[in-house]
DNA sequence: CGAAGTATTGAGGACGGTCAATCCTCGTGG
DNA sequence: CCACGAGGATTGACCGTCCTCAATACTTCG
């Protein structure tokens, strides 16, 4: 299915970051004040809007990112036009680190699920962080690592899961990764449609509504537009088992 | 492919391994002959039959391994007892490579397909195989890069072709992979099922029967018992386009 | 208010999975 | 050398899941 993306303006140098953005992240948190710093002022900030593109697929690899704030999908486009989402990145994490797995150019689209914050730095400087910062290396790989289990995850649940199954699943892993607890249930914190979850889950938004009207007549969940809310988790996670 | 080998059960340490092993292979190709015997002596050896685990998931990732000779699945195995074959390793790669992604144990199985060749070494090895010899991290990582893409394409496909295409694809990147030209078309030159070729489509091996009758019938293919030849690959290439 | 995006629901049918029976191929051991 | 058994392959019948097509309604926003 195709859909409409949005072109987004400029990318701007902030007066002064503040150290604390970093600290904690765990690629950065075994450095010292001074590195951040350095680190810091080498980078650019952007913020954008929901839906559009960080990068796109086959773009040259020409900067790595660091998500501040937000959500991001990362897509790929078939030729016919259809999006399939690969993998989900919260905040606090790298990407776009094409050089990383010795790419030049990227080899996915990353789209923001909301509105987004995002550090970046020249690809260049890539060499420098794994030469220069403890920890830098070992844990973008540990990233990797996560993201690589991830992948492999999805494609058993593709390759063996029914699409009830593969929906309860993704809720229940949005729910996880960004839920946010609300007066009768966790609700997932940012807005998705049933587009976005026919997308995650390799299915039609057809599909998807018939499910979640279905649950909801079970007491399952309750959603209006853009919204969900998981009442009984556990009887998804029974579900999600088949 | 190396049918006809001496009994070797156990793993062991061989008496001089030859050094052109190893110097034609991207990790090790930039080494000099002294390196390549010194890695070469810290070496162990092993012949597999086909169809057996070198290592399997969640073992604690003590060694890894080059895959000198034959063909290795890397699968999943769900709690059903069904298998998903998420990659196929090829004779010049590594494989086990946990290390690499930070991690202690592996994410899959390996199996081999055929009878295979391994060199493996200890896990502890591996920082001084990528601090000392140039160019073994870069290509690794490369490779690494390499199989991410791969599964990307497997999800994409999961996620969006017809069991024809998928099946279609699967043969086409065998053939690509391992073909060797026989009069009237080419073949893969090791023996596969049809339910190992269903685990690599996610699909049911009567499927996959159904299809290859199908296209043997309309002269694309002939397929034996565990042999599959391609008539015309032309005509598989539309079929795996839609 | 209109327009665009989002969601719901029904009808129909194809793809491909399940069940089941049969046959073929090959290796083993008598 | 032949018989047997096990693993592999083929094919048919049936039917459920889920996709496609289609119509309609709801929500938000300019």
């Amino acid at each position: 299915m195709t859909r409409a993306m949005t072109e987004q303006p400029t990318r701007k140098t902030l007066p002064r970051l503040d150290e604390s953005l970093l600290t904690h992240l765990p690629p950065f948190s075994r450095l010292e004040k001074r590195q951040i710093r350095t680190i810091l002022d080498q980078a650019s900030s952007r913020r954008y809007e929901a839906g559009v593109a960080v990068f796109n697929e086959g773009d040259s690899a020409e900067r790595f990112y660091m998500l501040l704030d937000g959500y991001v999908r990362v897509v790929r486009i078939t030729p016919t036009g259809e999006q399939v989402t690969a993998l989900h990145i919260p905040a606090g994490q790298l990407l776009g680190i094409a050089k990383a797995i010795g790419r030049e150019t990227y080899p996915a689209t990353a789209m923001t699920a909301t509105e987004s914050i995002v550090l970046s730095w020249p690809t260049s400087l890539w060499d420098t962080f794994v030469a220069e910062y403890d920890g830098f290396a070992t844990e973008t790989y540990k990233t990797l690592g996560h993201r690589v289990g991830e992948m492999n995850t999805r494609i058993v649940e593709l390759a063996t899961q029914q699409v009830e199954q593969r929906v309860a699943n993704a809720i229940l892993r949005l729910i996880n990764q960004t839920g946010r607890k609300v007066e009768g249930g966790i609700e997932i914190d940012f807005p998705i449609t049933r587009q976005d979850l026919s997308e995650l889950t390799a299915t039609t938004l057809h599909t998807v509504s018939r499910l979640l009207s279905g649950w909801e007549k079970r007491g399952l969940v309750e959603s209006k537009r853009k919204r969900i809310k998981v009442c009984d988790p556990h009887a998804l996670v029974v579900l999600s088992q088949g």
